[in-house]
DNA sequence: TATGAATGAGGGTTCATTCAT
DNA sequence: CATGAATGAACCCTCATTCAT
């Protein structure tokens, strides 16, 4: 009977609820390995979390929190939007960088069983973030007159798309200058632009 | 005993199919259920495929062969990069509205589960052609000087995520100009360009 | 459709459900197989026997009847208790080399399922010609007085044995000489009969 | 939740694997069954046995085993010839009344399914006993001259034949009297010998 | 707090049997 | 006579969850 505090037992079996589920994926995942990873019995998963769902949302949802945190702080601080921005998508491509797992996993189950709505707001208030600093650039003439709202549609999407990339294809690592490029400027030359 | 032709049938398991590990998951969709979905017996699957795992990659390989086969032809057009760069997305966009079921599974699985390897290798031929297409666009003088692979990281990548985006969240919709809009000349104002 | 007298057609399932059945087991034969070896369709199995254990217990009988009836000729000759017992005894040894298949089909399945009672009877038969050849040999002074029925139960049990063992193991042949040798003469030196 | 310790669930999850494997065969065992008769749930039959075919091993072994060093011990003996082969026989007459569920299976099984050549190698092994038991005999004036090796393998015939009719016929009893006089002295009178 | 034996619903798969053709 | 697609019960096995200790 290996005794330490409920804490360090809850932090146990969240690390290794990590680790297995995005290995595994959620339904291949067994209580079984995640309680033996975690070095600890198969009732004692029980005593932390109420099921095999509770222990995959709060998986979840710590990250999640995580990263809402780190954005908000980063839509709040007064800044030009151009560096706002940038700083925004240094968060996910860090994210990207650090989580490959909890990246597989959140994609790997995203839209079904649990916490589908959680999810969806998370993005809704990233993406109203961005919308943010961008109308705040925009108002600054930073950027250029668009359609707010759709281009932060378009930026979160690529930004969930690049972080997908970099955690799903080994060859993949968009570093955070060819982001800022992309964004910014596009793609066409000078004189196309006109 | 339902009779109609052995193709309709096996049509039949391939929607039902679809239908439902786009909704649960490969692991948690069971062969009763889509049995039942497409009107057959469970041991009427097995006529048609060997197994499940048979009949989840001739569903994951049939779209990606769509695909591929249509960004192929863009990409071996000859006309403008810049025109032939929309209409490789245009692809994309229009396959994200015509089968939010398809990418859901597709994602859902990716990294886990079987055909892997054929998933990347699809991901990284679709990326080669972005690669050739910007190549010739920078040639043409249509496209500023950059590197081409990476910028087709990059445009690969938001590709994915916002066809994402499209599937998961039902307020995302990207349009073609949207997109084109911000592949072509990212966000910032004239004046903030220089 | 391949034509063919029904006759001829029966006689082909046998032969395949023999080949199936003896190699497989009667619960691992599938219809489907013994159908394919047969060169006939699933369905037209069913046109000539009720169904799979129909088809199995035609297959015993047979292979009873026709040793039944070989053996009760030679009881009924009119001949020396001692040669009568050798032909009884090569009758099952001829069949051990000729019938591997057969036997252990046979033995596989004694006592279960079906045509139990058939088969102890014809067992039982079997052991009552014995009886009545040893009777006689002991009546004419040719074998010593002992008791008929034992004797009888005592042979059969080394016949049914000799022939499994050749059926089973490879590198086991008994002779009809080495069994004859062996029923009448026993162990003992002369000396130690003392 | 009936407790009971480990071990004893075991023996029961045996002894009922016994019981049903014998009376069905191998293929149509059901682990339902056996749990049931077991008294046991299903999956409780898998926390100690990895699968079917490891709990039908264990139980083949178990007794293969036990007969196997209890002749192994008569054979190594400083005795008599005779004798030897007298406790030998007695031990499988012994064998064959109180494990008649057991021969079933073994015999049923013999030549399919699993451990074939552990099941060979052990009857080559006995075989080999009852060979130098009588190489002895004959050297020491015991036995007459004879091909030692093939009698012992008319001697291992008869011993399963008889075994066997014992497991499988309810009017069979050979008694180890029966059997030695068969064995010692065959059935010729001493008149018909010479 | 902690354990892990026990449960049993539910999964993938097979195959004897039927019947429209 | 002959076919073989279709059926569905029943198989082996897994694993989330419980609870006596």
């Amino acid at each position: 009977m290996n005794r330490r505090s409920g804490i360090e037992s809850k932090k146990q079996i969240m690390k290794a609820g990590m680790a297995v589920f995005s290995q595994k994926g959620y339904a291949k995942a067994s209580i079984r390995e995640i309680a033996l990873t975690a070095g600890i019995s198969i009732g004692g998963v029980y005593l932390y979390f109420r099921n095999k769902e509770e222990l995959y949302k709060s998986l979840i949802n710590e990250k999640m929190l995580d990263i809402g945190s780190r954005t908000g702080i980063v839509a709040r601080k007064s800044q030009p939007a151009m560096h706002a921005l940038s700083e925004f998508c240094n968060i996910y491509l860090d994210h990207a960088l650090k989580n490959k797992e909890f990246i597989l996993l959140h994609i790997r189950e995203h839209g079904f069983a649990f916490g589908v709505q959680e999810k969806r707001q998370f993005f809704r208030k990233q993406r109203e973030l961005i919308r943010q600093i961008i109308q705040k650039g925009i108002r600054a003439g930073e950027f250029r007159r668009c359609n707010a709202d759709d281009m932060a549609k378009m930026i979160m999407g690529s930004l969930r798309g690049v972080v997908l990339s970099m955690a799903l294809d080994d060859d993949v690592h968009i570093t955070p200058h060819l982001m800022q490029e992309f964004i910014f400027h596009g793609l066409l030359s000078a004189s196309g632009t006109k």
